[in-house]
DNA sequence: TTGTTTATGAAAATCACTTTCACTGACTGG
DNA sequence: CCAGTCAGTGAAAGTGATTTTCATAAACAA
């Protein structure tokens, strides 16, 4: 999977005429080992600790970098905080959101795209992506 | 319907021992004349043209009010901006974006919310809100 | 290896709120 | 009705999260 999303990325730079450089490959390992959905701040700390010499700036411009070669997705749940989300091909997923613990579970319910589908067929808009965010408390927090 | 927002206000001005104002008057009235989407510095824009005196962190907080007392809700679209939707008793409704216009059409769809409510339940969350947008493009834009 | 062009890091600038603070203006008790 | 009290207001300063700038460094083509 990440020799898959590494090529696709690779592929990405060389199609844009940009320049593969240390420090984008190391902010995509850091990418792909890191949890679903991380801002940008919770990866450039991670990164830091390791590298102490990518900037922010770097991180900031690179996750940008992801999400137009289609390896990440910006998600906003609201806090203020922007963050990237792995893309797997063909998959979409929407999420359950703790509002106490900040816990982010994903799910899939084809029925309920249908019915998106058909809402907006029904309003004549053409669908093309769709955010679907459920908050609410964990079991965890229910206790 | 105005006069029903203007005393649910007004009760919970009283209620909180709060005081009524000429501005918070002046913003309700625009408010409740407005889209049903609005960002703050919109409203604050269309406030200013008849009112140049009231500022813009009036308005601001005058909006937070009108949520707090339940007449409106803050949305976010994610273009960074914060929009304040009316609030109808007991109803709820959805979102389709078009992504080249920026029109915004609700919907209401009983079965979504429904099928909402088992995954949610089938994670072992208890859902309190949700939100649900779907962005594409309108019929005009389709053309 | 050099030249050209993109990338990087640090710092400054933006953006969209949010808060502060000195001054106003609502309401309350007389 | 009238002063005192305390919430409300506007202008400006402050915040937090990006986003851009700019001088320097690093790719990659020739």
């Amino acid at each position: 999977m990440k020799r898959v999303k590494k090529k696709l990325f690779s592929d990405f730079i060389a199609q844009k005429g940009l320049k593969s450089t240390r420090q984008r490959d190391t902010i995509l390992e850091f990418f792909l080992a890191s949890d679903r959905h991380m801002s940008i701040e919770e990866l450039y700390l991670k990164v830091r600790a390791k590298h102490p010499n990518i900037g922010y700036a770097t991180v900031y411009r690179t996750l940008k970098l992801f999400a137009e070669a289609g390896l990440a997705r910006e998600i906003q749940f609201g806090d203020g905080q922007t963050r990237y989300e792995h893309v797997n091909e063909g998959e979409h997923h929407d999420h359950l959101v703790c509002t106490r613990c900040g816990t982010i579970v994903e799910f899939e319910n084809p029925v309920i795209e249908k019915l998106q589908d058909e809402v907006a067929l029904s309003h004549g808009f053409l669908i093309e992506t769709h955010k679907m965010e459920l908050y609410g408390l964990c079991p965890k927090c229910r206790k």
